[in-house]
DNA sequence: ATGGGCGTTGCGCACGTTGCAACGCTCCTG
DNA sequence: CAGGAGCGTTGCAACGTGCGCAACGCCCAT
């Protein structure tokens, strides 16, 4: 809406590719050079860019004090925090907490498996949308016409062989999750790992976050993780209630 | 420099201290409620924003993708990652990787404690400038001139009693590491917590980042953490010959 | 009912932003 | 060593865009 504005941000994810010099921010954004130091000084000048020793730009350090305090404002993540830990603690398997946002699912707080043997991701990096657990009970909650308004805009990457393949596909299978209660990824993402989801609620029974437990399956098989699957409803639950104002805080989580 | 992106970014650090409605934006802007609601939309655009249910602003998802991929892009991150865990399970405790950038010195790395006391830090949240062991450490490889100024600008807070107290201990002190070549803070910042910190450096000798081993004294005495001191030193010189690429690269980090 | 508070829209004017051209600089190359 | 190419930087005048205003619609509380 706003064409500076919109330039000036339109910088940043360039930079998130690689440091870049004057020239190539100004070609890459269409307008002149001087336009471009403009407004590379401008951001620069609230840290969101740093200039390096060879003069070219990189996203700067501000960007990781605001993306932490924006973690910080989170409170799911707070309470949800300390059951990951106890999850973790049980069942010693990968514990992944993740929210959906404006057509991203994306992991918010993660605890690492006690295995040798551990998944790879990031907090902040967006999930695998069409096929991760937290992802399907994420979107399943949506009401109807955004659910399919969301699946057809999706693509469909086939991870594995079993990935989910189509849209139809994946709102067969977010009904299911709906209905159930409860979500799976069974080698759709990366061949050998299995994750067993559950839905953290709000007050008006929303789903506003979900819990994973992730392992791959030379730890256990996929019929073992499921035997967990008591065990992360729990949890889940534990965190809805404190979320929701219900259950003041549990005994469990205070220490 | 830039007028409207200037307002659109002052925008942001403002939604990191909690959301916001559109009148709060634009009083604390200083502008007109049209003029916040335009530059609101388009940070919305770009994910920097996000609009909760109850209609208020916060900091949006894509900044903490950003802030990942910024991560990623540094890379000596990469190439230390490696020895700071090797260095965590020799010792056992907390290793932290810093930076200097823009005047601040922010964590970009940690590896936590095997202890169950451990110390509170975040990664990208800046340091305790002033008595933090890896911030003396990066200050202390500036150019004599820009140091003094750097010094003259700080504030001072007394964190416990050994906290460095003016700009004048803090140049003295400053002076002490670049001369023995690596640096402590023995409870300048909370009262119990020690730390040793070694440089790393660059091609051309200059310090690039830094990093330390913390741990409180109910573990360890201060003493005891200063027999770890070559370990440190070892680790630090490791990753200063491979990011110069003058090791291609050890043994112990191909592991 | 009615008022206040909120976000939103359309509009005309002013001002901030744009692209150009010219400059200074460093680094190659002949 | 002169010359040229490539880069970032500056001042300027013309344009276009973002600005504040005022009015509207909406929801909630009184």
């Amino acid at each position: 809406m706003s064409q500076t504005v919109d330039r000036a941000l339109s910088i940043l994810p360039l930079l998130a590719e690689g440091p870049a010099d004057l020239g190539q921010v100004a070609d890459r954004l269409g307008v002149h050079k001087s336009t471009a130091l403009r407004l590379l000084r401008t951001l620069h000048e609230h840290g969101l860019v740093y200039r390096q020793s060879d003069q070219r730009y990189r996203l700067g350090a501000r960007l990781f004090a605001l993306a932490q305090e924006a973690m910080e404002n989170l409170d799911v993540r707070e309470i949800a925090h300390p059951h990951l830990a106890r999850l973790n603690e049980a069942c010693g398997h990968t514990v992944h907490l993740a929210v959906h946002e404006e057509g991203e699912v994306l992991y918010i707080d993660k605890v690492e498996s006690r295995y040798p043997v551990r998944m790879y991701s990031r907090i902040g990096r967006p999930v695998a949308i069409t096929v991760a657990a937290v992802a399907k009970l994420l979107l399943a909650d949506l009401p109807e016409p955004e659910r399919r308004a969301v699946a057809e805009k999706l693509d469909y990457p086939l991870y594995t062989a079993r990935s989910t393949p189509n849209a139809p596909a994946f709102l067969r299978e977010l009904e299911k999750v709906r209905e159930q209660g409860w979500a799976t990824d069974l080698g759709g993402h990366e061949e050998s790992i299995n994750c067993v989801a559950a839905p953290i609620r709000g007050a008006d029974g929303r789903v506003v976050a979900a819990m994973s437990v992730s392992a791959p399956n030379v730890v256990v098989t996929a019929d073992e993780l499921l035997t967990l699957l008591p065990l992360v409803r729990r949890a889940a639950d534990a965190v809805s209630g404190e979320y929701s104002g219900r259950n003041p805080i549990t005994q469990a989580a205070k220490e």
